[in-house]
DNA sequence: GTATCTGCAAATCATTTGCATTCTA
DNA sequence: TAGAATGCAAATGATTTGCAGATAC
């Protein structure tokens, strides 16, 4: 999929840590789903939806359920370590944070593909509106939803945007 | 709500009527449901979900449903008259086509209300980076979540952000 | 030991769909 | 009149919740 990294064995420690601070902060358990959920999470890259973690991670708890998944990733989310995301009307789908801190997406209408784009102007920009509110800035979601060159021309026929991103991942016939 | 006009007759007029041009290039029926759903939407201002919009248009038509509405919501967003939004885990919520082409939002993340406002420099910005890959820019979408200055300090307290936009209109205690 | 967590199944919520009936072109 | 739209109710899909048993502290 889009532009992400596998992350290394040691930032992935590194991100469990955090969230075993956070656990302890708010009195709750450390237990082996939960490492199992959040280690599983961190080592996958891009967007990840409920389902294929749920699938990863019952390799290795195969009686894992849905609502741990979910409940997991509430707490992820809390402490800032995953971040949710929905691109129209797909259901949600979920980020390391890593990643989540400078980057924004540009999305296909045709064939939905997804590309990921940084522009610290932009970024300056939004703190600086942010600011004339008032507002202390947390965190923002911006998407660009466009027509990919082939898309433009040959409407109707497939869009594969991927090609441009560089990274040639062919998921352009997901959804 | 946040800094939305009350549309005039005469432009509410003026976008029905685009509404049933589209219906004509679609070969889809004009019928007294959807416009009533239609007027009714224009009518309204700033973000309206489908609860809202069902209750006020059963004024006029008792015995409308949900499938009609959501049916032909679906069709003002096709056509562009309506915009679907999305903030945090809210369930939908639409605006009005004009309001749309210019605006973004600006979310306190403690109390959940929603300002508004415009960037050219940021637009700008965007269509720059969406041409950089190729893309001929159709929509997009910002949102900016941060704490407003009450929050900022009042921790817990309530948070009402809504004094600060100018247009004093109390909405806060929703969701 | 006790409160918290898990996993399951049942519940919920928003949205969509099937179908008999009603209406528009 | 034929094809499309409505309104209801039932279906769906995603997410959440209740609860009995398992587990962490």
């Amino acid at each position: 999929m889009a532009s992400e990294h596998q992350l290394a064995p040691n930032e992935i420690d590194g991100l469990l840590t955090q969230f075993h601070e956070y656990l302890d902060k708010k009195q709750l358990r450390s237990t082996r789903q939960r490492d199992i959920v959040a280690k599983t999470f961190f080592g996958l890259s891009g967007h990840v939806n409920v389902d294929e973690l749920l699938a990863h991670a019952r390799t290795r708890s195969p009686k894992l359920g849905y609502a741990t998944v979910y409940r997991t990733l509430k707490l992820l989310t809390e402490c800032g370590l995953a971040a949710e995301r929905r691109f129209g009307n797909e259901s949600r789908v979920y980020e390391v944070a890593g990643d989540t801190a400078h980057h924004d997406h540009l999305i296909c209408v045709e064939c939905g593909h997804v590309l990921e784009f940084e522009n610290e102007e932009i970024e300056r920009l939004q703190d600086k509106v942010a600011r004339s509110f008032g507002f202390t800035l947390v965190r923002h979601k911006l998407e660009l939803y466009g027509m990919c060159p082939r898309a433009r021309g040959i409407r109707g026929g497939s869009c594969p945007s991927e090609k441009l991103s560089g990274d040639g991942d062919a998921e352009a016939a997901s959804k």
